[in-house]
DNA sequence: GCGATGTATAGTTAATCTCTATCGCAGACA
DNA sequence: TGTCTGCGATAGAGATTAACTATACATCGC
């Protein structure tokens, strides 16, 4: 029994004409000849009473012509899911954003991805990298916005954009006078840091490796947040390092603040996109791709690759 | 898109392992994947995400799956329908037959085909041969019970019992004395019969001969039953021809009334099933007759072809 | 009976399905 | 870093099935 088979069943059903139903369904009369004495044969009913006046459906045959209608409608709502199905737009998608990027980013990125793909919904969650890492391997999340080096197996990234540091302190602070703040000087200052799990911290520790080892002034935040943070320095608890889409927003927003740039060779973080290498909706990483570099963020360059 | 393919793939989406889909398939691996590619290219979607570590359903295929499952759920019901309607005996039957065969058979017929065969409720109509023979080869009509001769393209006819013929006179009459009566005698009384149409009229007539031409005595009774018929007779309108089960079941129950035989040769009709050649529910008949058969006619005589 | 109509059957060709064998890729492990 | 292993994809051969054309067969109407 197959597809076919039932279709040529539904024909005669309607026609009554083995002749006639055969040229509706685009096939010789003996093609649905056999078809049918094969469907009544591995049924073991007669569907129809032949005679040379005409074709009577039996009442088993109405009954199961009945359901074949209904199977192939059914099997019509596949072509139908299908073709709703292909457009790589359509439908939510799983993103993945880690804690560092998503308040400054997605404020922006949702409306622009809205009007890209009105029928693409955002499903979103925030975490650390490896926590996307593993929900994208898994299958929970489709695409995952973090910053390299990003290595999975199975998983492609694409950088989007470089972001550069920017030192925080508080106003009337003694660097205020810099116009911009080497590096090695972090090791000087209470550095309020994130807490273990946000790559953003380890990059921070990476531009001044002072900072890492021994008993520093840095103080570790578990369970904070770069807003946290950033209200913190305000109060005077000490300075933090900020990337610029997070930092720059604010001044002459908050004058309890103040953000300068670190000198040549500037550090900086790259943001990139990451999905499965099997991941078929490429369309919809484009649009969140465009959506994030049609996005204000403060001193970002895109990368083109 | 064939119903197998349909049945790899919900294997595989149940499995997500192309292998150990392929063998609950009971077909190679390459089958399967072949098979899944192809319906992923006809309906242009990508199903599954392959990698080496898993196989991971996309949002699309997972409604596929689910749309998939819902028509084999559905091509199921037509073997269940097919099981279920293979007995002959299932599923109702509709049986036509004469005016003059109807009430006597009827009362007997019904428990007996209820008995042999519970689930085969009959759908009844009565009506002029010419009527029935009609519906019957509409398909309005699976089986009637008639009198021979009939023989119609396209139907096959079974006797079942021959039925000899009666006079009925009201108590009291002339004839009374006479063991049998000779049929010719019919042409002298005041003869009553049914309407044009019913088969028996021109039966009663063929006995008589002289009865049918010129200004007879006979009265043709339009829209008349051999039960009305009766009671004019017992009201001494006249005397009447009956078969045998309509005039035997009364004596001693009805002191108005008189029943004598024919002289030899008896004048007798042949009551016959009558069917399409192609009607398949050729078991349906069998209980037919034998019910008919097991029915206390009086008179009767069983044909055993 | 004979022709017309309509379905079934035969025989052939073509498409398709399924198989075995093998490739190629990616992750795991030493 | 090289090798091993598991797994899906691919290639080519063989078998099955589906379709066609031609024709047989059955039935009914004339």
């Amino acid at each position: 029994m197959t597809l076919t088979d039932l279709r040529y069943l539904v024909a005669l059903a309607r026609e009554r004409h083995f002749g006639h139903a055969a040229e509706r369904c685009n096939v010789s009369q003996p093609t649905l000849s056999v078809a049918i004495k094969k469907l009544e044969d591995e049924l073991a009913v007669t569907l129809f009473e032949r005679s040379a006046a005409d074709v009577k459906i039996t009442d088993i045959g109405a009954r199961i012509v009945a359901q074949a209608e209904k199977v192939l409608l059914e099997a019509g709502q596949i072509k139908e899911l299908a073709t709703a199905g292909r457009d790589p737009l359509s439908g939510p998608l799983k993103l993945g954003v880690i804690y560092t990027i998503g308040p400054y980013l997605l404020p922006h990125l949702i409306p622009r991805v809205h009007e890209a793909a009105p029928s693409m919904p955002l499903l979103i969650q925030e975490n650390y990298t490896a926590r996307l890492a593993e929900s994208l391997k898994r299958g929970d999340l489709d695409v995952i916005v973090v910053a390299l080096p990003f290595e999975e197996p199975g998983i492609v990234t694409q950088a989007v954009y470089d972001e550069p540091f920017r030192v925080l302190m508080p106003a009337g602070h003694a660097w205020e006078k810099d116009e911009r703040i080497a590096a090695a000087r972090l090791a000087e200052a209470p550095l309020l840091l994130l807490g273990a799990g946000n790559c953003f911290r380890d990059q921070v520790l990476e531009v001044c490796p002072m900072c890492r080892s021994g008993e520093g002034l840095q103080r570790t935040l578990e369970g904070s947040s770069l807003e946290t943070i950033r209200h913190m320095v305000a109060t005077g608890a000490g300075i933090t390092v900020l990337p610029s889409s997070a930092a720059d927003p604010l001044p002459g927003g908050n004058s309890l603040l103040t953000v300068r740039p670190f000198e040549a060779p500037e550090p900086f973080r790259r943001i990139a996109l990451a999905w499965r290498v099997t991941y078929p909706r490429s369309g919809a990483i484009d649009v969140i791709r465009s959506a994030i570099l049609g996005s204000p963020l403060q001193g970002v360059r895109p990368v083109t690759r």
